[in-house]
DNA sequence: GAGGATCTCACGAAACTTTC
DNA sequence: GAAAGTTTCGTGAGATCCTC
């Protein structure tokens, strides 16, 4: 019997290694705070799971470029089961090393929640233990196994869904409703907030690019800019909101920001 | 109730830093 | 200088809130 393989459900999962934290020269838990690292920290707010404390742990670089469906255990139970396209990334990079930005809201809760209760657990002196199934067809098997075993720490929301979506769009079966729904610039232009006078402003400029500060914006949408355009960088990604459309349909995209304070528009 | 606006999550890419 | 490691940013997508 191969002991580094262990099916669940009716995947085939290698054992990968414990999970085993950095420990100092008594053999204690090195426990961090790398928030207090961040440079804007008092611009910006912490995570719900950005508190601390962290630790640090690596797994073998053997486990790099390999893509597919990860599972984690505290004592012989599954807390945890995730995709990556590169599990030595996502863990060495990822989970193992909690980044100061990551413990912020715009950075990497999961990462955060996950060596949180990892820790947890290891203080708690239960083993934890990561196995790893290499499969293309990560998004099916995560949320199949996900649905099946309901592990404590996926969260119940969003993702799986989300990834689901991702599957059926790549495999050309997704109906895209929200894109739709977003598109639909008649109804837009109705509750567009101010957005289409930004749109007719871009359309009348002639050169490729323009900085406008925060406050031309909104003296051209005539209103100010919601909370979020301020706390947020998404707010401005070039697309999966339904005001990004009043730069991009005038053929002109977000290219720098400067949250609260200007933001460059270049030709697409 | 419909649909736009906002918030949040998660991944990967890009940029930057460190090590050899 | 190249490779490896680390940190930050950009993007896409779903959930929820809010307004009409």
């Amino acid at each position: 019997m191969d002991v580094n393989i262990f099916y669940i459900h009716q995947y085939k999962f290698e054992y990968v290694c414990d999970i085993i934290p950095e420990t100092d020269d008594n053999g204690n838990i090195i426990e961090y705070y790398p928030q207090d690292l961040y440079k804007k920290k008092e611009f910006v707010q912490l995570n719900e799971y950005g508190k601390g404390p962290f630790c640090r742990f690596k797994i073998p670089t053997f486990w790099a470029k390999k893509e597919g469906v990860y599972c984690i255990f505290s004592d012989e139970q599954l807390v945890y089961v995730g995709e990556c396209v590169d599990l030595s990334k996502r863990f060495n990079m990822g989970y193992g090393n909690i980044s100061p930005r990551n413990c912020f809201k715009g950075g990497q809760p999961t990462n955060c929640k996950v060596n949180n209760f990892i820790l947890n657990e290891i203080k708690q002196g239960k083993s934890v233990k990561l196995y790893f199934l290499e499969t293309k067809e990560r998004f099916e098997i995560e949320k199949e196994l996900i649905e099946k075993f309901h592990p404590q720490w996926n969260s119940q929301s969003g993702k799986n869904i989300r990834s689901n979506n991702r599957v059926l769009n790549e495999i050309g079966m997704g109906v895209k409703i929200t894109k739709d729904k977003c598109n639909n610039i008649k109804s837009a232009s109705v509750r567009s907030g101010g957005y289409e006078e930004l749109s007719a402003y871009l359309k009348r400029i002639t050169g490729d690019s323009i900085r406008l500060t925060f406050k031309e914006i909104e003296r051209i949408i005539n209103r100010t800019l919601p909370p979020s355009a301020y706390k947020h960088a998404a707010w401005w990604a070039n697309g999966g909101h339904s005001h990004a459309n009043y730069w991009l349909k005038v053929g002109w995209r977000v290219e720098k920001i400067a949250l609260g304070d200007w933001v460059v528009f270049s030709r697409k």
